[in-house]
DNA sequence: GCTCCAATTGATATATTGTATCCGTCCCTT
DNA sequence: AAGGGACGGATACAATATATCAATTGGAGC
């Protein structure tokens, strides 16, 4: 869970700092993701902005202000999933250029952890030796969450 | 690269084992994936089915198609590009339960690897401190093939 | 304060990927 | 040859994403 206030005036510093504008819209869109617990859709934060109030904020909108969010490292986009999470760390001051992401294959939910430094040497040097030179800085693994590991027991014993 | 003749050859084998027909649209679709040497999208798996003929392979049959081959173990999805690509074990005997993918973000060029027992534990490790029992058996990174590498190189440079 | 310019947003159209459904046909089994 | 299930045809539509051009807004400099 990310802190709003804080997260929101991160946000509006580095806007400012970077020389853009944190307009109401965007402002929207990041509170939504900031406060939803889980990754959503461009479309679901469209209508999250909507159910608010009386504003009519439309899909395209959601799309270009999330691109530049990711540009300006805010959030992510889970591709595996279509869907984009808020950076945990867009508190933070220091630059994070890796992010792993375990996303439950049910129900959606995401957690973003910190592999060791071990497994990510692992992961490139597999992949130097098949010919890549760089992997992404971004990984996604698809798993199971406990919670539903747990309801799938119960289904299959009940 | 998969061997044409032996790919096909196990999955009618495998289809007539499960009880399952290898019809002619099944061939087609097959052997679009086999011949192809990257991923593709539903759609383009159709329309290198027309094509070569007369055919007429509407994309539903295409996702029908799919849907059959992945539950066969014939191919897999790269959820992270949307793409379909041929499993590199169609034609071995054996089992195959883990498979790990690099895509090109660039170009999508596709590398089916193998990991180290070590790496995949350190994934799952880390997984289980995250709360999540199981990670999936398909993982899928996205770096950047040495080709690609090489021409940003060369576009820098110049 | 006013003007101009660039950034931002509005509005609309369209592309791409994927699912739902219902019906007809084909093939295998008996 | 008849019955039934597997398979494909056809159509509609949902969900995700991009392209484009016009309107507006919000500052920087005057």
């Amino acid at each position: 869970m990310v802190d709003y206030k804080s997260a929101m005036s991160a946000a509006e510093q580095k806007c400012v700092q970077g020389g853009i504008r944190f307009t109401k819209r965007r402002k929207q869109v990041l509170s939504v993701l900031i406060e939803a617990d889980v990754a959503l859709s461009a479309y679901e934060i469209a209508e999250r902005c909507n159910a608010d109030s009386d504003s009519n904020m439309p899909a395209m909108s959601v799309y270009r202000i999330l691109d530049l969010f990711q540009e300006q490292n805010f959030i992510h986009k889970l591709e595996i999933a279509n869907k984009y999470v808020c950076c945990s760390h867009i508190s933070c001051s220091h630059e994070h250029n890796r992010s792993q992401f375990l996303i439950c294959g049910s129900c959606r939910h995401v957690e973003e952890i910190n592999l060791s430094e071990d497994a990510v040497k692992a992961l490139q040097t597999a992949a130097s030796a098949a010919g890549f030179s760089a992997i992404s800085p971004q990984l996604e693994i698809k798993g199971r969450c406990a919670q539903c590991e747990q309801s799938e027991d119960q289904a299959v014993t009940s």
